[in-house]
Parts: C-alpha cells; structure tokens; sequence
DNA sequence: TTATTTAAGAAACCAAAAGTTTCTTATTGA
DNA sequence: TCAATAAGAAACTTTTGGTTTCTTAAATAA
C-alpha cells in the first residue's frame, strides 16, 4: 500500500479550500492554524512554514478563489441596453452575481473584527473594487446622455457607490439579495435620482 | 482603613462599562471574562457567575447603554418641518447622531463576527430598530401628503429602510458620516424617489 | 535504478490564557 | 449582634495555539 502525501500546489488548494469553509462558518475570528491543518487533513508545521498568520492565509485563501472565479468582472462589460434603465439593470445584476458567489464570504468575514493594521489592507481592497463601480456606472452615464435621456454625468462618487454599498449593506446581513431589491434600485432610485439633477430646483 | 467592596448593580455598571471598552477596542473577538473582570477591577468568578457567554454580557451592556442612553429616539420626534425635504432631514440627521454615539460600538462589533445562533439574536435587534425607522419615514410621508407634495405613501419597506441601510453600511466601514452624505441622500435621492411614485412611468 | 534532496506528517512538547473550584471575609439587613 | 449573601483572592485544571524534532514519502538527478 502506497501511503498518498500530497504536496505543491495541490496540497495548497486543499489548504485554501479548507481555510474558506472555516472562514464561512466561524469567521476571521475563528481561523486558526491548527484548524485549518485538521480540515485540510495535514499537520500544523506545513501551514506555518508558509504563512506568518491566519490573517495571511485568509487573504490569500479569498485572492485565490477570486482568482479562479474571475470571469465576467464587472469592468469589462459590455453594454447592450438601449436605454439607461437596461444598462443599471445589467450592471447591478452582475454586481449581484458576483456578490453571491466569491463576494459572500469575502465581504462578511473582511468586515469588523479588523484590528489596526488590517482594516488597511481591506480598505485597500475595497477602493480597488469601488474604482471599478464608480468607472462602470460612468460608461453607463455616458450612453444614456448620449442618448439623450439625461442632461449630465456630473454626480458625485457618493452617488455613483450607493447602490453597490446598499447591496453589500444586505450581504453583510446575511440576507440573499432578489431580483426585487435589484429592479427598487434601478427603477425607483437610480433612474429618478439621475434623471433629477436634470431638472430645475437645486437646493444648497 | 475599610476595605471598600461594590456589589449589586454598582458593581454591574463597572462590568458592563468594562465590558464596552473592550468590545470597542478588541471587538467581541477580544471579549473574554478574565478580561473584563481585570478591566473592571473585580475577580473572575463574579462574571461567570452572572453570565453564560461573553456574547450574552456584550448583549446586556450594550442594552444597558441602550437604556442609559434612551432620550430622543428616532421613533417619538415631533417634526417640525414645514417640507418634505425638511422633515427627511430630521429624521436623517437624529439617525446619524445616535448612529455616531452608541450606534458607533454596537453596529461595528456585532456583524460578521457572528456564528449561527448569534445572528439570529442580532437580526431580532436590527429588526426592531427596522420597526421604528419605517415608521418615522411613514409619519414623514403622511405629512408631505397632507401637504399635496407627494400623491401617495404606499412604498415598499425595502425602500423606506434603504437610507438607514446605506449610513449603517459607512458605520460598518468605520467612515464619519458627515452632513454630505446626509444632504446627498435627501436631495438626490429620497425626494426624487417618493416625488418619482406619483409620475407616469411605471414600468412592470 | 539508485542516491540525494526536498518537503510532508506524526508526535511530543511548551506556554498562555480561558475556565473552575474552594475558601475567606466584607457587606447587608434581620 | 448574628446570620445570610455575595465579592474577591488564589490555586488549580483544561484547552488550544504555537514550536521543535524526527521520520519518511515524493521528486529529481546522477
């Protein structure tokens, strides 16, 4: 009988995997390496010879999942509505996908429990991902006044991140998010709220 | 020289202040009973006599600041506005200043974090804070019907709690709110969206 | 094929900190 | 003043995270 030892990369996707199932149901909190090594079905010393600390290993149990999953970002899209309300849909739908999929776990563990140090390195990960939202959102003013249906594409980033921010509000919370919540956003938030700065009173 | 010895509820206020300083700094990861009988400046059995859980004594000293704190809420406001616009600041603006004092600790601590039964236990609480914010904003709708400034208050619930949802969010991610965030969401987006309901364009 | 190198896994060990028990004594109030 | 209650000190147990050592499987090259 051959005694199987698994070593390289498919000992580390092992790890990974591992690392991910114990971050969606304990959290950051509970991610330890002794852990880990139990439900990776390995031993504590192969995990610390190559990271430094839990966090570490999250980081880089989450970036590669990103990694394999990462097909259809929401930057390259390409938009086929033929009006705004098709092209929020379908940018807030993707959001939603990508979301529920990698974006689950990685947005409800990465948030609290972050002490110092580590709430910059998320930081970091969210500007990164809102450069995105913000740059998608953009392409879609821009079609939309082209096409005539509003007068501007000046809105303040705030503006531009809410509903991507509302929609992880509700990822946090553990809720699943609907098609419902989607069309709200589109049909009674966005479009009203783009097509207003349009119109004439401008309150300071 | 008397040996000067608290009990009773003197002595529970000195845990439950313990308690919060902790939970705001090491957040409920870092809670544990032989911390906060040191921070307290009493002895380890005392707490473990009176709870099962540190999460059990973070939920009682943070009722415990709740109930201190308990002057002004959301849910009894007089408003005094004589706008639509007018009122939606008030209440916005009394959400943001209790969000900032004890909300700052209480919302940050207690997402993610939490395994299984736990959450339950949170989302009870956010539900009946759910209860309360719905309801200012339909007291605000009825006044601005009475006033002939919007045509109906039928909206979802969705859509009354998405400001409370979108401040509690930048709570999560340890941002200030400031007074921009505030104006932008009145402004550009809740008196567009209810002032939206009465138009033509209701698409399925 | 065999020798050599690299790295995984088992097991024993250490240290720190959480949790428990026992006993003493201050405080309250009958 | 005495009895009942509860706080506090201290010793102890248990758990668990982290480290070290050694054995041996797997890969690589001679």
């Amino acid at each position: 009988m051959t005694k199987t030892r698994r070593r390289g990369v498919e000992l580390e996707k092992a790890i990974f995997q591992a690392t991910r199932e114990i971050l969606a149901t304990e959290g950051l909190a509970g991610l330890t390496f002794p852990k880990v090594a139990a439900a990776a079905g390995t031993s504590k010393p192969v995990i610390y010879r190559r990271w430094k600390s839990p966090f570490e290993l999250s980081l880089a149990a989450v970036q590669d999942q990103i990694k394999a999953e990462n097909n259809g970002r929401t930057d390259e899209v390409v938009f086929t509505g033929d009006s705004l309300r098709e092209d929020l849909m379908q940018v807030m739908k993707r959001f939603v996908i990508s979301m529920n999929t990698f974006g689950q776990s990685y947005v409800t563990t990465f948030f609290s429990v972050l002490n110092q140090e580590q709430g910059t390195v998320i930081s970091k990960i969210v500007e990164e991902s809102s450069t995105i939202d913000i740059h998608a959102i953009d392409r879609v003013l821009e079609r939309a006044q082209t096409r005539g249906e509003i007068t501007t594409t000046a809105f303040s980033n705030d503006l531009k991140l809410l509903p991507f921010e509302w929609l992880r509000y509700h990822v946090f919370t553990r809720e699943t998010i609907g098609d419902d919540k989607v069309k709200l956003l589109v049909d009674d938030i966005l479009v009203p709220a783009y097509r207003h700065a349009g119109s004439a009173s401008e309150k300071a």
